[in-house]
DNA sequence: CGGGCGCTTGAGGCAGCTCAAGTCGTGTGG
DNA sequence: CCACACGACTTGAGCTGCCTCAAGCGCCCG
């Protein structure tokens, strides 16, 4: 305990590094025009930017919406629970993207947030944000935008999901992930993958044992090498194609 | 022609019955306290009420987004285009619902519209819901409310998808039109499917001679009559049941 | 009244699931 | 730092639920 202290004090910069204006994701996150004075204001938005290690919730399902959350490191994953007790996972999620606008309907959590790595949040309190949207539209045109892309994003993968054989559903995942991973800074051919296979055949609707089998298929197709949990893609042209 | 003009002058009533005052799906619209005052405001909203005929389209994928549209009596289906040309429906709107959201994010219609029957709706410029929710904040809560439902949504539907049987997937979508139906008036045990059993596997992700089987089964079962278009919940907790 | 579309039902095949066994990688405790 | 143990992954074999193809019925509309 001792120690940790030594050390925090030892990271606090005089500058505060973990501000909007030194995010690395601050161009996806609410990408008002960033103006000096305007990533002030954001930074005002943010009540905290807690740390979570593996396996750490964010929230859970029932709880009362507080905050929305922007994803700064790592990944988290939501899931909601059948009536069966199955768990079904709604979604993955990186950086830059905004966590939490579903519960903005009901005033409630409807799934589970866990974190799959060490994860680092910006948590955003929603009264802070409905009340600098008064002040400043931009900010709630911003939100509107983003919880639109969300439907058209969720609506494209009912679009996948319902008519896809497996190794279509298998390419197109992975394309999303090489699509969301380069938005951020520069082109990710190559990746980790922070979720285990059965999480993915959960997300997908196909057993772990397939999500194996259609990945080594395509690694014997040359579009991809998949070792262990690292992906390289060797042929986007012809991963892109499988997703149509 | 001449006819129709005769009946049209008829019709009009002193009053405009086509006014959100007098429209039976208000409370559902875009239910913001209903004064005098306000409903006004919310007429003001409203640029149009087109009448589709079956088949006609609303928007086209690539439209320019101009409008948000709230659906007053009839059914819309929405669809999407995959890369392969195959027509994938992902979603059917009913009285009370908003239709148009997926595109603010772009600016752009990202699928098509088309009327599955006889439908009025009413056309909200988003011009005019950006300058109003500037006057009256309760309006962009309530737009931005309706988006969270609909994320809200459309992951349920992905959680269903994904993982459910046929049979389940058919008792749910059952029961997803019976609880839709029945917000805007009474219960409705009884109700005329608008679209067809190609449809309904499309929109499920199954063949039309599955989604015909097992709603024979679900009859046989006991759960429920089917008498072409017409569907009758007989026992509606073991529909809920299969649900989950 | 006739034609066509929508629907039902049957038969056969295959994609993906389940069950099972074995390997590998990672993290933990000695 | 090493060894061990467990969880993650791969691969194989057999089964089953859904798809495809096909035929026939019936309702609706012209």
């Amino acid at each position: 305990m001792a120690l940790n202290k030594k050390i925090e004090h030892r990271v606090i910069p005089i500058k505060d590094f973990s501000s909007c204006a030194y995010c690395s994701v601050r161009r996806m996150c609410l990408p008002v025009s960033v103006d000096k004075e305007e990533i002030n204001i954001i930074d005002d938005l943010v009540a905290d930017r807690p740390q979570l290690k593996k396996s750490d919730y964010l929230f859970r399902s029932g709880d009362k919406f507080q905050s929305l959350y922007a994803l700064k490191s790592g990944a988290i994953k939501t899931y909601g629970s059948t009536r069966g007790g199955r768990e079904q996972i709604t979604g993955f999620h990186f950086p830059g993207e905004l966590i939490g606008l579903d519960a903005i309907g009901n005033n409630r959590h409807n799934c589970n947030a866990v974190a799959l790595e060490k994860t680092v949040v910006c948590e955003l309190p929603y009264k802070n944000i409905e009340n600098i949207s008064l002040q400043i539209p931009s900010i709630q045109q911003e939100i509107t935008r983003l919880m639109s892309l969300e439907i058209r994003n969720d609506e494209e993968m009912l679009m996948a999901i319902g008519s896809m054989r497996a190794e279509q559903r298998v390419a197109c995942f992975l394309f999303s992930l090489y699509r969301r991973l380069s938005l951020r800074s520069k082109e990710k051919r190559t990746f980790r993958l922070s979720m285990t296979r059965e999480e993915i055949g959960n997300y997908l609707g196909l057993s772990l044992e397939t999500v194996s089998r259609r990945m080594s298929s395509l690694h014997e197709d040359g579009v991809i090498d998949v070792e262990n949990r690292l992906i390289k893609l060797k042929d986007i042209d012809r991963l892109q194609a499988l997703c149509s």
